[in-house]
DNA sequence: TCTGGGGTCCTAGGACCC
DNA sequence: TCTGGGGTCCTAGGACCC
């Protein structure tokens, strides 16, 4: 069936220092005499109301040993005389959608893995079968010419040696990874830079006198399994290139749960402030909900302390909606059940079970309830849609100081992971 | 630690059924 | 009830990614 001598080849594409390239890029571009990406500096939140964190550094600051998610604190106690970018996602998701634009141009399989990443299939491409290596620098430099930032790209075979490869050296470099390369490009490095080793992962792992990637490839699996079970037999597949999959077709991909969150400016210690900052991300994730055209049927709730303990605490619903009433209903019953007392610090709201199935289960008389408000719904998104999204809110709203529809990610792309396609 | 927000997957324990 | 075992679903928590 298949011709004979078709090739898979992936490539992964990786903005480097992404919201930082991006907002110095922009910057640029409207006459700032200074590019922040030749200096120490960060994009990072608003330690005033509690956002202080490290979004992107540049490769300056990253010589001053500061490290995404650090707080913005240390990273000045690292490096005082630190430049501090606001985040602007709006530019970044535009940003985001001009380097697709121009993958598209190449290949009609593009799949975006996040904000700043895309995988793109150029199986069967002609102009990319001979030398690919060669190409991926042609579509890197494309890149810059039009957009002004740099990527790292990487190429293989498949996704998951493709990703690795794209992480090795930065930035604006090109890095191949196929299977015959994986015992003198991946095994020589450190068991830290794989991807899924995180910080609890490492400690346990060079316990065991794992070292290197190669360590791990080769390590007996009832000893790994024994301390890491499932999750080790998975390092040790990464380890080897062996999880891969190919790029489907666009980015559809089944989205599990939709959720948003909040980590409010002071410490809320009364019930009707909290329950005003939920029915606020309750309005969001509903709004993003229906956008997908998706049903929920269990509901979430998270409530970080002051003192950063989390507790979560979840109910399934008799049948799935999208009706933000009924979804609230839940979300106060949950926050009724969890809540005792303590200062709270950060809330969310998320929603899994999803299905596009219609209001089955129902009857007539609940069937027409549920049409109403769904009709409802529909006309406060298209509202909201075009006139922003706090043209209209609930009477609680005013005057209450708190935001009528709280949480990010307006936009309807899902970020899958890798694991998904094992 | 002056410590974000969007996700996915895995695990362990309990409820319930046969 | 001095009661076995397998399957499945639900819940809470935790690890990881960008």
């Amino acid at each position: 069936m298949e011709c004979e001598n078709k090739q898979n080849i992936i490539m992964h594409v990786d903005v480097n220092s992404a919201f930082l390239s991006w907002s110095a890029a922009h910057a640029v571009e409207n006459g700032c005499k200074i590019d922040y990406r030749t200096m120490p500096s960060i994009v990072g939140g608003n330690p005033r109301n509690r956002h202080g964190i490290v979004l992107a550094k540049s490769i300056p600051a990253k010589r001053y040993g500061i490290k995404t998610a650090d707080t913005i604190y240390s990273a000045l106690q690292k490096c005082p005389n630190l430049k501090i970018v606001p985040a602007d996602y709006q530019l970044y998701m535009q940003c985001s959608e001009a380097l697709r634009q121009i993958l598209k141009r190449y290949s009609p399989r593009v799949e975006r893995f996040s904000i700043d990443e895309y995988f793109v299939d150029f199986s069967g491409v002609n102009s990319c079968q001979t030398d690919p290596v060669g190409f991926a620098h042609y579509l890197k430099d494309t890149i810059y010419r039009e957009l002004g930032f740099t990527v790292n790209i990487g190429v293989s075979s498949n996704k998951l040696l493709a990703k690795i490869a794209g992480d090795f050296e930065k930035p604006n470099k090109v890095h191949s990874l196929f299977k015959h390369e994986i015992t003198t490009k991946l095994w020589p490095m450190p068991i830290a830079d794989l991807y899924m080793v995180g910080r609890k992962t490492l400690p346990k792992l060079t316990a065991m006198g794992i070292e290197t990637v190669g360590d791990l490839a080769i390590i007996d699996q009832t000893l790994i399994t024994s301390q890491l079970k499932k999750y080790g037999l998975m390092l040790v597949a990464i380890a080897n290139g062996e999880i891969g999959g190919a790029i489907s077709g666009g980015d559809k991909q089944v989205v599990k749960s939709i959720g948003n969150a909040t980590t409010i400016a002071f410490d809320v210690t009364t019930k009707d402030e909290a329950l005003m900052i939920l029915l606020s991300l309750t309005e969001m994730t509903c709004m993003r909900l229906r956008a997908k055209s998706l049903l929920a049927s269990t509901v979430a709730i998270t409530i970080k302390s002051a003192d950063f303990s989390k507790l979560s605490h979840q109910m399934t619903l008799s049948s799935a909606t999208d009706d933000t009433s009924t979804i609230f209903k839940a979300v106060r019953q949950l926050f009724d059940d969890s809540w005792d007392g303590t200062a709270v610090r950060l809330l969310g709201v998320r929603l899994t079970n999803l299905s596009n199935g219609q209001y089955y289960q129902l009857n007539l008389f609940d069937y027409q309830y549920a049409e109403k408000r769904h009709q409802l719904n529909k006309t406060i998104d298209h509202l909201r849609q075009r006139y922003g999204k706090n043209s209209i809110f609930r009477a609680t709203f005013s005057h209450s100081g708190f935001t009528p529809v709280k949480g990010g990610t307006a936009d309807n792309d899902s970020f899958p992971t890798l694991k998904t396609q094992l």
